[in-house]
DNA sequence: GTACATCGTTAGTCTGACTAACGCAATGAC
DNA sequence: GTCATTGCGTTAGTCAGACTAACGATGTAC
């Protein structure tokens, strides 16, 4: 443990992050969410995707084809925001949509054979990034942070 | 560690959200940053502040007055958008504005007796707000999360 | 003294999270 | 069977945070 205590003295010149604001959680996460957005979103761009294409084509592979609503449960896209996203699936035609039978409020959409050839190649692509986003953590420390942050994404869902 | 793996199976209906996208480090960060910003800011809220005053008066209180430019650099807060968190906290009388004699470009900011009263409360609001957003960890456990957080922020932030 | 950097400021972009309201279809109560 | 309620897809729009561009004015280096 003498890798402690990172990033507590600047060694360049004037700019002091009062300590008060450099530990306190909130602020790291941010912060650090900042960081990671950015490194996700242009990892994605240049493939031509953005993270919930990944979201929708991941739920369609796992789980089956599914009405916009329910696909809006399973990813935490707005419905709202749904509908973009997946206009933007079909141009690309990585997802089809076609109207229920059964109730004709619904569409139902479906991964195609492009899609999951895309899902294959979004995964591999989120390794990458997500190896460049953890670089500094060993296997284990990455295990834990991913443990730690589910149990309180957890706790705040269940008890909003 | 038998508390592990949790979030794994929802036991209510429908909304499985797909494996892979459950354990991606970036969803969860941007997940529980968004709950955790949405905490801070109500929180922040019924007292009158938001997150920003807190970073300005921090770094006042702990290493003086300065100018805006100074301060954006201290706090991680664009100097564009300084200026009309200065604004703010202007109004409240809980920082002064005065140029700086020796450089005509400069507004020196200090902060006032108000100023440090309201960190000290913003102290304490924080630490309230904190305790709930990690409510289920032990302390151990916050050291954990933090020590990780802040090793990751500073490899992002000292490799762009 | 001219070229360049810095300061405060205004304006505007982009993204993500979220709300409101719509027309329409299905469902359940009576 | 009608009617209120609920669920669906969609459009539009709000709000906040992070960030860029460009400005006039001032300071600094050569």
């Amino acid at each position: 443990m003498t890798t402690a205590e990172a990033g507590d003295q600047p060694d360049d010149g004037e700019p002091r992050t009062p300590g008060r604001l450099r530990r306190r959680a909130s602020r790291l996460l941010s912060q650090l969410t900042a960081r990671s957005d950015r490194l996700i979103n242009e990892g994605l761009a240049r493939v031509d995707a953005r993270k919930w294409h990944y979201a929708v084509l991941a739920s369609l592979h796992e789980y089956g084809p599914g009405s916009q609503a329910a696909l809006s449960r399973r990813t935490g896209i707005y419905r709202s925001d749904m509908v973009g996203v997946l206009n933007e699936l079909a141009e690309r035609d990585l997802v089809e949509r076609t109207p229920d039978p059964a109730d004709q409020r619904r569409n139902i959409v479906t991964i195609s054979a492009p899609g999951r050839r895309q899902l294959r190649r979004l995964d591999r692509v989120l390794d990458d990034l997500h190896d460049e986003l953890l670089a500094p953590l060993n296997p284990a420390e990455r295990d834990q942070l991913v443990q730690l942050l589910t149990r309180l994404l957890d706790h705040h869902t269940r008890t909003p």
